[in-house]
DNA sequence: CATATGCGGGACATTTTGAGTCCCGGTGAT
DNA sequence: ATCACCGGGACTCAAAATGTCCCGCATATG
């Protein structure tokens, strides 16, 4: 079934939309075609193409009076409901956390990336598939850090549409492995695709001083402002203290971030239960304003123990696309 | 899957091309677009459509010597590879069937009708849909009788295109109960798809003498003008010795028929085991050069049972399009 | 080293399909 | 008798699929 989902993507979206018009008029008893058009929120002539196909495959019979199942529909609709439900069970979940966070989009992977790698890797193609939906010419990309956008960048193409992209980092250094690194990241995205990319070579813990009159350097200060402009936002959600320890921050600042209640971490920042933004790492780039102002912020992660960071991030709910893995969707699930 | 084949019945189609693609690409190793258009006998564009999409999914890679499956469709292919024969099995039979008998279509549905009812409604809708498909406005269809062009007739719909259709017997009558009588189906078959019809009135066991006299009256002569003329030729297929008990003829016959070896009957004629033509019974309508005239010959029969009666009227080798269930498909199949 | 071949990918005109919208005759309830 | 709603036909326009050709590039071959 997941086999056939790979070679027939769409087959899902038809299958559905075919099982609900069966379901209607079942459920109706007998119906006419534009009020059924109405409840489904379908336009006439869609309804109307699937009715002719579903009359064809006899499922359904049509009197002056309306549509109603024929025995055979009847059956059928009985013996693939539990199909529909295994087939639609992540689509469902995708609409339900859509419509939760007021996302424009949901993409689930099945799956947990905590127990496969082959996870990780999918999470990392649909990553990279949202992206190229939402690319468009010449856009400004920013991007994060962290294994699962490495994961993203590695399942890139060359296209068309992002051939002009400019990737740039969304943040300085973060005391990350290089690879990990935005850096490295945005200038792997814009190999894989054809475009651009520019680079923040900030140092990680900059004292207040340097920090100011680093932000007085002009090269400096132009490619800020050109990270603050970006259009898409790609970032990575990671749990708070997997992160600072991955960072290596001092024991004082971790004492802090457990006193502030912080338990996940995004492009920088950290994030308590609730989605506010209770800490956040003294480097140079994106801030919350711009992430506010961006068209788009994509959001992939995966793993049933990241399940709890990413309902912290998407209280904070500045997000519009959240590519996550089944594990994480049931998790968050539980967190809401 | 076979009720998913039921919602999605070009399923089976894409499902097919995109895999043979695959198939033929892990054959070559690395192979060039135009190579494999050749091939696979798909025009250069559609295979190319084919290849981004699967490029999309990541089951195979570029590279400017050419493509080759990534390790996700190098393992796709194993694990669908049952799918596939159990969804295509019916589909490569239909292939086999046609190229072997040299038919414009074949069609099995599923199941037996010698075991299931529901079978062989499938078996009439099926006939229904080939019937269909090959009318054109204005067409002359001339109907056998039986009770499986009855189960066909019965799943007719109202169509634009046979709105004009004109529906007479292939033959007068022979010895059926009524409603199984070619008479009888035309008639339904009218009323189904709002077509005219034309009976033929002629009763069976005529004597030499009456047949002259009776092929003398301008009405019955017109009549049976224009059932030679038909276009479009339905008839089911049964076992010539239940064929002549149904039809009650008498002891003599059946002695002659059982020596010459008839082992099939259709549209009033009996066939041997090669196909030849040893008996036909006494009534007017079409003859054998009418059938072979005819643009569209469309044979329905299902059951394990009729498997060699099907084989035998396959070898006389004027029908155009078959449809039938898998059991007789099978069995034709042994009777190569 | 030069040339030819076959590669993927871009581009474009054309055909085919899909979708939105209206209208019509029929039918059943009021 | 009237009216609302039914299925189905028809038309237009937009979008997708398709056939076709070309280009730059890598590689093999002479």
């Amino acid at each position: 079934m997941d086999i056939q989902k790979r070679l027939l993507p769409d087959l899902t979206d038809v299958l559905k939309k075919r099982y609900t018009i069966l379901h209607h008029i079942a459920a109706t008893g007998v119906v006419g075609r534009r009020a059924l058009a109405t409840h489904l929120e379908l336009t006439e002539r869609v309804l109307r193409a699937e009715v002719d196909f579903l009359k064809e495959q006899g499922l359904l019979e049509t009197e002056s009076s309306g549509m109603k199942l024929s025995e055979a529909g009847r059956k059928l609709l009985e013996d693939i409901e539990p199909i529909v439900k295994e087939l639609l069970g992540l689509t469902d979940l995708e609409e339900t956390l859509r419509a939760r966070f007021s996302l424009r989009q949901v993409v689930i992977v099945p799956g947990d990336c905590d127990q496969s790698e082959l996870t990780k890797k999918e999470l990392g193609r649909a990553g990279a598939a949202a992206l190229r939906k939402y690319a468009s010419k010449g856009d400004v990309v920013a991007v994060a850090g962290g294994s699962t956008l490495a994961e993203v960048a590695h399942h890139l193409t060359p296209s068309a549409q992002m051939k002009g992209s400019l990737f740039v980092p969304a943040r300085g250094g973060l005391g990350e492995s290089v690879e990990l690194q935005a850096n490295s990241i945005a200038s792997t995205m814009a190999k894989k695709t054809g475009g651009e990319y520019r680079l923040l070579h900030v140092p990680d813990h900059l004292g207040e001083e340097a920090y100011v009159s680093l932000m007085q350097d002009p090269n400096i200060l132009e490619i800020v402002e050109v990270i603050r402009s970006a259009r898409i936002v790609v970032h990575g959600i990671g749990d708070a203290m997997v992160m600072a320890r991955r960072r290596k921050v001092d024991q004082r600042t971790i004492a802090e971030l457990t006193a502030e209640g912080a338990l996940a971490e995004a492009f920088g920042y950290y994030f308590d239960r609730s989605g506010k933004v209770v800490h956040k790492m003294p480097t140079v780039g994106l801030r919350l304003e711009d992430i506010q102002a961006t068209e788009t912020v994509i959001a992939v992660a995966g793993g049933k123990s990241k399940g709890e960071a990413i309902a912290a991030v998407m209280k904070f709910g500045h997000e519009d696309v959240l590519v996550i893995d089944e594990a994480a969707a049931v998790e968050l699930l539980h967190h809401l």
